[in-house]
DNA sequence: TGCGAAACGCGACGCGAGTCGCATTAAGAT
DNA sequence: ATCTTAATGCGACTCGCGTCGCGTTTCGCA
């Protein structure tokens, strides 16, 4: 959303929005393909058919480029579950990102474009808005499950989320230890204790 | 300790475990100052006297100096709490955890330390195997509360101080989110509280 | 104490990332 | 339809990372 709706500058239509298309595509699928640090600017450039120039005066260099694609990534839409139970849902959650991860088709790019984002700024920026939007979507399935009378009222959803899928992104990206569907069912199970005993309720002094 | 007796290489003492010592010296401190990003080979190789040809020869890159730095520093101990509660250790942990990746004195090491460790696969080992270490020791605090009874027996130690800690690590080097001493209490708790219902124990499925 | 070899110092080179000034295209307004 | 100018295309240039070949030091051993 509000992609268009931030140009103070005089002439962001047509060409550049083409443009812009085109880089992002080159830069998922070099990304894809050569890792974050196989990425250059020449390779998009060659690929989106777009003047090496042009991406650096655009984008500033790899990082904005990464950037770009994350923001381009945080708007679509990701399937939540329903069970009708809280601890069912988190653990379709954390298989879901325990299975996008792993894959190693569908691993690389979401794997490059977050390790890619924690170097600079601006993808450290985009990183985080892309998480809270994840956050904000998947904060449904603690919504439902105080509806349902199974959370205290002013739980906090997305901290619910969080402590379910945190476990598993530690793993991933700073620790480095093994994943296994396993270690994922146990986070979502655990978050899902402590959300129902309250600790994620701002009361809960 | 333990730094002459891994050499399988037919001449690694003397001058070379000099050099050694004075690379990884320059090497923090260049790090510390300059953050990942402004870490050169050639600035380690000024600051250290050692010439650039032999840290490349070596260490094969900037990412070979990180990972040495890494390993050295996985020895030192870390000072463990004992409150005689598992929450109440598991908080101190967390604070402890929370205080030193905040510092604006203490953090920028670690943090770029562990920014630089994802790079590149010898990085990578020498990250888990810093990690493993430190959940190794901190398992003592979850260790003592099964001998106090507070926990089932059989218990993951690694594991409950993984859950506690991994939402903390998460916001720093995932998704980016600020952190504050509020968050890191309630992971304490929330790993605490899954600890005694026998969320780490094997026998619980 | 003297010898062979490994480790290091040294300087020059290749190569690729990133920048700069100018020409060209096309978007938006009249 | 035409004009203004923002945005892009274009190629040459600079600079720093990483490498290579050779001379020198010093470690290990007899």
């Amino acid at each position: 959303m509000s992609e268009e709706s931030r140009t103070p500058s005089p002439r962001p239509g047509g060409r550049s929005a083409r443009v812009r298309t085109e880089v992002v595509t080159a830069t998922l699928a070099e990304v894809t393909e050569k890792g974050y640090d196989g990425l250059t600017v020449d390779a998009v450039a060659a690929r989106s058919g777009v003047h090496k120039a042009t991406l650096y005066r655009r984008w500033g260099g790899v990082d904005g480029l990464v950037a770009e694609a994350l923001t381009a990534s945080a708007d679509q839409p990701w399937p939540l579950p329903d069970t009708g139970d809280l601890a069912g849902d988190l653990r379709l959650i954390t298989r879901e990102v325990f299975a996008v991860f792993t894959d190693p088709d569908l691993g690389p790019t979401p794997t490059a474009l977050i390790a890619a984002a924690q170097r600079s700024d601006t993808g450290a920026t985009a990183l985080r808005a892309f998480f809270t939007a994840r956050h904000r979507q998947a904060a449904t399935v603690a919504e439902r499950a105080i509806e349902r009378g199974e959370l205290p009222a002013g739980t906090d959803g997305a901290e619910v989320v969080r402590a379910a899928t945190a476990p598993l992104y530690y793993r991933l990206f700073v620790s480095g230890e093994p994943l296994d569907a396993r270690t994922a069912e146990r986070a979502a199970d655990a978050a899902a204790l402590a959300a129902r005993a309250g600790l994620f309720a701002p009361e809960a002094d």
